[in-house]
RNA sequence: CGGGGAGUGGCGCAGCCAGGUAGCGCAUCUGCUUUGGGAGCAGAGGGUCGGAGGUUCGAAUCCUCUCUCCCCGACCA
């Protein structure tokens, strides 16, 4: 892409709405634009971050063996009757009147949509386990929306729903997200901690929150320094096998939000150089909720012995959008976003320091086709622009690796090439630099 | 929902208290010079001062109502 063609409109200024860096970096980098509070327009380059973090997140799901599909945003009224939620959400369910006033909804979770799909298909138990997702946007009315894309009231969010016959098979859907989850965050970058979360009326321990550890969080939390050493199963792990283990490693240590922290717990547990107490980020959430909805809206399998039982449910959620801020505020520095290589909107940033030049504009054109080739996703600075903006502007958009050509380095046959992390340079052959480049 | 703050050109702001017909920086456009970390000079364009009503000879400025946004708190699978 070149950038003389691209939308991507750059702050020079912070603008005045913004507090906390992940938001204020999202408007000057030109990803996101406001449209009303907690509502927000996704531009070219944010839009091209939200779409890597969710292949992310579906190839993980896919991995588990569970199913994609899309449901509705808007969803009718007289399922949430059914369940009981229509009076208990709240202020923070968007009503809606259709012009047959009929009451609508949009949608802030979908339990209720996908336990009528199940119940209107499924009979067997021969017909379970099953776990099925959506990547869909969601509503939820805040009292106070804030910090941007992180606590917004439009957002995207990975929904999924797991159906089974008994709490045996229901735990190992609930095991197998979670390592799903554990992969997820790692391969985006991030040092996300399961903690266990409150599961209200439901009771028992199948329910974690998974946190990334940053200042600017929502909540307070505690928890061991071993987790920040723990490494997610690799992409062979095998979902079919017993993954307790794997869930026994990460629940091994203390970690806990503020509401269930246990002050006297954690100093018993926790060596006091190994404790921390900071504020973190919910990025996921995974829960067991029984036959909650079943029972409420008679999804029922004929189980082995012919006696109908309600299916056992679990729902999992990941905030996509979300995450967008999450890693930023996870990675960045004074300069701009530092995106992990999983995510970032384009590979390499490719800077022709004097467009118009015979000389830097072939160069530049030479290096920018070869980088496509090898199957780089190139953004070309092709601007008339002044040296030390593009530097700016390739600093704040945070892209991994620069490539710098200017008529200086032309003269001596080197290109400089940047890491935008540690900031280190190399000065190289052009032929050098597309080979680190390309790893080739 | 309680408390606080703010709406003036695309962005950041001044002007408001002590009413007199809108200004600064950045950005944009033109020209010249410049060119490796957000250039200089000269010129130009762009504003129903959030909206509605009122007071006044005259309102960005005073009064009333209203909308929106932000912050703190409460709230939040």
């Amino acid at each position: 892409m070149r950038m003389s063609q691209f939308f991507l409109p750059v702050l020079k200024d912070t603008p005045a709405e913004a507090q906390i860096v992940s938001h204020r970096l999202m408007l000057r980098a030109g990803m996101i634009r406001q449209s009303s509070a907690g509502i927000y327009s996704w531009l070219p380059l944010g839009f091209r971050v939200l779409k890597k973090i969710e292949q992310i997140v579906r190839e993980e799901q896919d991995a588990t063996g569970a199913q994609e599909l899309l449901m509705p945003t808007i969803q009718p009224a007289d399922l949430w009757r059914e369940s009981g939620r229509y009076d208990d959400y709240g202020l923070e369910m968007l009503r809606i009147t259709d012009r047959h006033e009929r009451d609508m909804l949009f949608g802030p979770t979908n339990e209720e949509v996908i336990t009528d799909i199940f119940r209107g298909s499924i009979r067997s138990y021969r017909q379970l386990p099953l776990n099925l997702y959506h990547i869909q946007w969601k509503f939820r009315d805040e009292v106070r929306p804030r910090f941007g894309i992180m606590r917004g009231r439009e957002f995207l969010m990975k929904d999924n729903y797991s159906f089974d016959l008994d709490t045996e098979a229901a735990r190992h859907s609930y095991n197998k997200m979670f390592v799903a989850y554990l992969r997820t965050f790692e391969r985006l970058g991030l040092k996300a901690i399961p903690m266990l979360a409150d599961t209200g009326p439901i009771g028992g321990d199948m329910s974690h929150e998974f946190i990334i550890l940053a200042d600017t969080g929502e909540s307070e939390v505690y928890c061991h320094a071993d987790y920040l050493d723990f490494t997610a199963p690799d992409a062979g792990v095998d979902y079919e096998s017993d993954l307790s283990p794997i869930i026994a490693h990460w629940t091994s240590r203390y970690a806990a939000t503020d509401e269930k922290h246990d002050a006297v717990q954690f100093e018993n547990e926790v060596p006091e150089e190994r404790r921390i107490a900071t504020r973190g980020i919910e990025v996921g959430h995974i829960f067991n909720f029984g036959s909650k909805y079943s029972k409420a809206m008679g999804a029922n399998v004929m189980g082995a012995d012919g006696t109908e039982v309600p299916v056992e449910m679990g729902s999992y959620g990941i905030g996509v959008s979300r995450l967008v801020g999450a890693i930023i505020e996870a990675s960045h520095d004074d300069d701009g976003i530092i995106w992990p290589d999983s995510v970032a909107p384009f590979d390499v940033g490719l800077i022709n320091l004097k467009a118009g030049d015979e000389a830097c504009d072939s160069a530049v054109n030479d290096i920018y086709a070869k980088l496509g080739e090898a199957g780089l996703d190139v953004l070309l600075d092709d601007s008339d622009g002044r040296a030390g903006g593009k530097f700016a502007t390739m600093d704040l958009i945070g892209l991994p690796w620069q490539l710098i050509v200017g008529p200086r380095g032309l003269k001596s046959g080197v290109v400089e090439v940047k890491e935008r992390r540690t900031g280190e340079r190399q000065e190289l052959s052009i032929e050098a630099a597309i080979a680190s480049l390309t790893g080739s």
